[in-house]
DNA sequence: TTCCATCTTTAACCTAGATTAATTTAGTAT
DNA sequence: ATACTAAATTAATCTAGGTTAAAGATGGAA
């Protein structure tokens, strides 16, 4: 009888099968961590370190321009956070993470995972998984941006398989998502609701 | 008295150094392909199965949105170009390919390219820099789309070193790059002369 | 319960960009 | 040159979303 993988190989399985022994390089290098509500896991012009996995919890990432926060992603349990750009280019981070609420996490340091990919085909090529479904969910996002109204982007993301955002997330922090004002998205609601 | 590298080598070499011998699994599979001004590489619904260097000329991957075309990407002259994403999921690709003006390619399959990715831990790692540096160029236009009004985007274009869009590119596809109409371009160009 | 802070809605007004259509300019082919 | 097509500008009108401000709703904490 074999005990329950650990959920976070099970992640990582979703992208390529590793052996125990490739598994088994990783653990040592992960940190549990707290953070509370409106706490900072990295805070913009910080240079990126760490990378986490959502025990619990919901987390953001937002950029600040001209005083005003746009938020890009949600996070929620059972997957990556942290600031993947920073960690891969060196440079400060344009990006703040905070958690949306009490959130739980285990931390690794980015550089234990470089060192992973140098070390294993296998890893290297998860590495690689990894950048390429990145790059999938950011093109999707653009071409949402680049090809939907406000309000069509908000009835795609009602249609979507991303409930938790709707059933999670704040409505302003919704609007913030969608590129409008809380103002606009209440608008859109009521223009909606009279269809 | 060494040969000049390839410049294909080059470009490849500016994310990872490669052995002679890792080199040469590469060539045998590129061929020479020419596209006249306004002919495909790949159109919207086929499946992404061949990459491109661009040698001379200009491309463009655009989306089509009830009927209507979305730019979202320039290619010139040294860089790479093709359904990536289709080649990646094996999904139909939502976006079609064109060349701009005449242009010269060099292709390869992608499953050529993937298979380089298992024979060799220097071309995975190769793999993993490629879909980083996608990523972070999409992360890029994203942000701008996000957090810029039209009219920022497109001083920003201009301020940007994408010099070769504004000079080598009509203006009523920069419009549709920047996500508007090409009379709401000619308008912003307008106001800004009067600045 | 009451109080306070946060979130959401509503309303009035403003503006950048969309739309439609007409005009001018530039490019290309014959 | 001429003629034809595509590209860019200009003008008039319309509208979705921004901005500002005020009023309701929601939710905790004491």
């Amino acid at each position: 009888m074999t005990s329950k993988p650990h959920p976070l190989r099970q992640l990582i399985e979703q992208f390529i099968k590793l052996t125990d022994a490739e598994w088994e390089m990783f653990p040592p290098h992960l940190t549990e961590k707290k953070i509370k509500k409106n706490e900072f896991m990295l805070r913009e012009g910080q240079v990126g370190r760490e990378l986490g996995y959502v025990i619990e919890g919901e987390m953001r990432h937002f950029y600040t321009r001209n005083g005003e926060e746009k938020t890009t992603y949600f996070y929620f349990e059972n997957s990556l956070v942290g600031p993947y750009v920073s960690c891969i280019n060196g440079q400060p981070s344009l990006i703040s993470f905070e958690a949306v609420s009490d959130t739980r996490l285990l931390v690794f340091p980015y550089a234990a995972l470089q060192s992973l990919y140098s070390q294993s085909h296998s890893w290297e090529k998860f590495g690689r998984l990894l950048a390429e479904y990145i790059a999938l969910g950011l093109e999707d996002r653009m071409v949402g941006l680049l090809t939907l109204s406000p309000e069509e982007r908000y009835v795609q993301l009602l249609e979507s398989n991303k409930k938790k955002i709707i059933e999670r997330i704040p409505q302003h922090l919704i609007a913030n998502y969608l590129g409008i004002t809380p103002v606009s998205l209440s608008r859109i609601r009521q223009r909606l609701l009279k269809k």
